[in-house]
DNA sequence: ATGGTGGGTAGCCCA
């Protein structure tokens, strides 16, 4: 089965794109983020007649994830990190199967210093405390999503530009990440792919895309039980060709039986 | 160093 990541910047202007998607790649389940819709608008009734179900947790303008399957049921929905005091819809998880999916949007964290980047790394250690409990009843998961963070030197266009002391790239953000894989989490793409260059978002500015000015930083991490499943990893760049797209695109992993 | 583009929303914030 395979399971991916995409963040669709609006799932309202996305909807189309979606849909297209779904119904191309046929993934089994979705995490969505950035849908910046409150939860009574959330576009459930489209995605069942395409065969998905949904769970959802959103607000307006900002934010907002979602998890989808197809033909399957989602169970143990959590919303939010438990015992974390957030305003901002930034995560749901959801059982599919047998598999646990953790879906996050992560802090952007603006710039190194600021007040949002401590915020990231704050939400970034609740996140940490919260897997370390996850993994103990569930350890089939799936942790994906907007990580807001391209892992190494590989996963970034320029690495004179992207290192320390900038945002997405800091020291202190790819701490906290390796801090997620030591829970005993693993790069699906990177268990299979060492190049560099292959990226998963691209400014909308300067024709980043067409040039591939981009950054690898929407992942899909399995944890130490899939491991071995984890047959195959990638990025789908086509949605991003397409006319007025989201600024990312999908990332997947596909499990075995 | 700055500002480039896009989304949501109603004069800006966020990415």
């Amino acid at each position: 089965m395979r399971i991916a990541s995409w963040n669709v910047n609006s799932l309202n202007v996305r909807l189309p794109h979606l849909t297209q998607w779904l119904q191309s790649f046929a993934p089994d389940v979705v995490g969505l983020q950035e849908t910046k819709l409150e939860d009574p608008r959330f576009p459930d009734d489209a995605l069942a007649a395409l065969g998905y179900r949904s769970v959802f947790c959103g607000q307006k303008t900002y934010n907002g994830v979602a998890i989808l399957a197809r033909e399957r049921a989602i169970d143990q929905v959590q919303y939010g990190i438990p015992g974390f005091e957030d305003e901002q819809k930034r995560a749901i998880a959801a059982t599919v199967g047998d598999v646990r999916i953790v879906n996050l949007y992560v802090v952007n964290g603006q710039d190194v210093g600021t007040e949002k980047y401590g915020y990231k790394l704050r939400w970034l250690e609740a996140v940490r405390a919260w897997l370390a409990d996850e993994l103990v009843r569930h350890p089939r998961m799936v942790v994906l999503g907007d990580f807001n963070i391209a892992p190494d030197a590989r996963d970034v266009h320029d690495p004179t530009v992207w290192n320390d002391g900038h945002i997405l790239t800091s020291a202190a953000e790819r701490e906290a990440l390796q801090r997620l894989l030591a829970l005993g989490l693993h790069d699906a793409f990177r268990l299979h792919r060492e190049d560099a260059g292959i990226f998963s978002w691209w400014d909308y500015r300067q024709a980043a895309f067409r040039r591939n000015l981009g950054l690898r930083i929407d992942l899909t991490l399995v944890s130490d039980a899939l491991r071995a499943h984890a047959v195959e990893a990638d990025i789908d760049r086509e949605p991003r060709t397409w006319d007025r797209p989201s600024d990312h695109a999908p990332a997947w992993v596909r499990l075995s039986a």
